[in-house]
DNA sequence: TTGCAAATGAGAACTATTATCATTTGCTTC
DNA sequence: GAAGCAAATGATAATAGTTCTCATTTGCAA
């Protein structure tokens, strides 16, 4: 068992539980970068982990409060959560097939920063997504 | 009463009723220009114009598709809508007040499509929200 | 090993939105 | 202008995603 899990846990003053552990789990350990509290709960209950679907959410935004995940809302309301690696990020939406891609541009980040200032703005926070169509990419909802 | 209006339904496809020119008429004529479902209703109520709230989206939702409203999805799951004016441009939003303010830049545009292409996508679409604090601004929520 | 605050799980409640369906309205034809 | 009919509306039910409530359970410290 990883015994770093729990300090991260004690770390953002939350008690090491059960239900904490295996949701911080799939995120370090799984193959998903990106999930929404449903993937989180729909994972947790098909590996046999009997974790509540309101505690998914609750652990969820701690988690996010803490740190120790970084939340997006995408269109449609969804929102997704992933392990905060301290490295700021952008997003491209595959259209076909819900693929989230990553990306950063230093060019993007620092023209933002001028807008906003030159307009009276403290910035806090932005969010970047650029909804596209895999082209080049093996896509599996197309065919 | 502005003769424009009907026009502008009748080449959407759209029979030219009550509920959809009072709608039409908020956004074109209000001094809002960014407005939630749920805000044109209440706009609609407080004016004494009896409109279902199921009326409402579905207007919203038809003049979207029908390309005289733009759909914006903000932090929240909220999604509010504009005229289409047809000249694409970004959103500051105050997360004191939620003052919403438009911005356009080339660089920043130019950068997204080199991104996306260089890894491979067909940019449909993209939304860039840069969240913060009216600093020099006067902001209603904050005393 | 007991005690107690913190955490959990089940389900109710809530918010934003969409669907259903009987009634009403706008346009077309006479 | 009146009749007919499809399209649009409004009330309400349904849905999806998320948060709240509260009785029970758990982690950890004494």
């Amino acid at each position: 068992m990883d015994k770093n899990q729990p300090e991260h846990l004690k770390n953002a003053g939350l008690k090491s539980t059960v239900p904490r552990l295996k949701i911080l789990g799939l995120f370090e350990l799984g193959q998903e970068r990106h999930m929404s509290a449903e993937d989180v709960y729909k994972k947790l209950l098909s590996s046999g982990d009997d974790v509540g679907l309101a505690t998914v959410y609750r652990v969820l935004t701690q988690f996010e409060q803490a740190g120790l995940l970084v939340r997006h809302y995408f269109e449609g309301g969804k929102s997704v959560f992933e392990l905060n690696q301290g490295k700021h990020h952008d997003h491209i939406v595959c259209l076909q097939c819900g693929h989230v891609e990553e990306f950063y541009d230093a060019a993007i980040e620092s023209r933002q920063k001028k807008i906003a200032s030159e307009r009276g703005f403290a910035v806090h926070d932005h969010s970047l997504h650029i909804y596209a169509d895999c082209v080049k990419k093996q896509c599996p909802y197309k065919q």
